[in-house]
DNA sequence: TCTTAGTTTATTGTATGCAAAATAGAATGT
DNA sequence: ACATTCTATTTTGCATACAATAAACTAAGA
């Protein structure tokens, strides 16, 4: 990935690699079970195996990564029924977000959301794959931030980034792209209303079809 | 701490830190704000910086501290409109948790509850703040557990030892410690209804006042 | 006396080296 | 031929050493 060697982002080099690996562990680019090697990794992002090992220790405390007893670094990688609970309590946050979302809505956000909707459509109809997982990313991500409370963002943005990997083998056809955007459109209206009990059980909703197309892909 | 050197726990010495600290911050023994010192922590846990670091690196991913940077480590510290935000979030997912560890309580969990109220009881008549912090935090995760979700279980132990420090702040006198053992009673007995409505508006009710007296000691 | 520039010190961040542990492989015995 | 044990290699985990940067202190000038 170009990134390694091109961006020159902000922080320390493990938070830097911490940053780099969350984001295709989110996109899916990393396999669930797959097994990070330390001087591998170090080799990838020119660096020695200490910021390399600083950033596993992030993610694995993030729950993003699990490590074995001297075993190594793994991608984290759920059963069924624990993918069943971590979308129970997605689900749950992510009600919780829509509800507040709808409460608070600011014109900003609200731009947001729309621009990120945008994006969505463009890349689906594009049939881009890739672009599309960033953009519906982007997209909950902005209504994450419509709730104007960074921490209910934070844990929400968290549990998109564990289950990345299982959710973008969902995205496999240039179809399931357009439905997924298709979907957004009744969320959106129904955040847009203002009424949180109205827009707490369309997120429902979305997530319980979510979930259910999920557990069938994995 | 004699943990420090006594107990032999499990895993590296860098979790073995890692767990350490965390359960110094939540029962609030290290102030927000305060710096901790990467060479003053290996030697007191005779361990060298490396293992001290990945450990912080490990709670700055998870917010317990934060990392300044080139400036150190310090355990965090929120300001009001801070703190207000997260015991929203805090107030959505424990209500969460009520609700649904009401809709599946076993007997094995409905026996832990009991035994860690238990333990605020008699703490709270023994007078022994630090004893109470533990049992209190024992039974807010017994809570938890009683979801059956350890995924809901976790981000709510997370943000119980986030906000440690300032919760224990409002335990400084015995009757605070003799009301908020009684305060549980009330919640025991709604979770243990089976009825998730008045479990979860229990919760709700416990949450908002210990936000205000919280926000009043800070 | 206060400000400011220079220097020193302390501390973080990174690299390297070493030891322990686990896995893989080879050799030997039945 | 198969199982078992011993060895060797790989890889993690920790310690130490070094480099870079920010804080602290000192000194000089206005």
């Amino acid at each position: 990935m170009a990134r390694a060697l091109g961006e020159e982002q902000k922080g320390s080099a493990g938070q830097r690699i911490a940053a780099c690996l969350r984001e295709e562990i989110g996109a899916g680019e990393l396999r669930p079970g797959q097994r990070l090697d330390e001087e591998a990794l170090a080799a990838r992002f020119g660096a020695s195996r200490t910021p390399v090992r600083e950033a596993l220790s992030r993610l694995s405390a993030q729950g993003v990564l699990v490590q074995g007893a001297r075993r190594g670094v793994f991608v984290a990688q759920y059963s069924r029924e624990e993918l069943a609970q971590i979308f129970e309590a997605m689900h749950e946050i992510e009600t919780a977000c829509a509800r507040i979302a709808s409460q608070r809505l600011s014109l900003l956000a609200r731009s947001d959301i729309e621009d990120a909707q945008a994006a969505c459509v463009a890349a689906a109809q594009a049939g881009d794959r890739a672009a599309y997982l960033r953009a519906n990313e982007a997209f909950h991500l902005a209504i994450y931030k419509a709730t104007g409370n960074p921490f209910m963002a934070a844990i929400a943005s968290d549990f998109r980034r564990r289950t990345g990997p299982f959710r973008a083998k969902k995205f496999n056809s240039h179809k399931a792209l357009l439905a997924s955007a298709q979907s957004h459109w009744a969320l959106i209206e129904d955040i847009f209303s203002q009424d949180s009990a109205t827009a707490s059980k369309s997120m429902r909703a979305h997530m319980r079809t979510s979930f259910l197309e999920i557990l069938k892909a994995n």
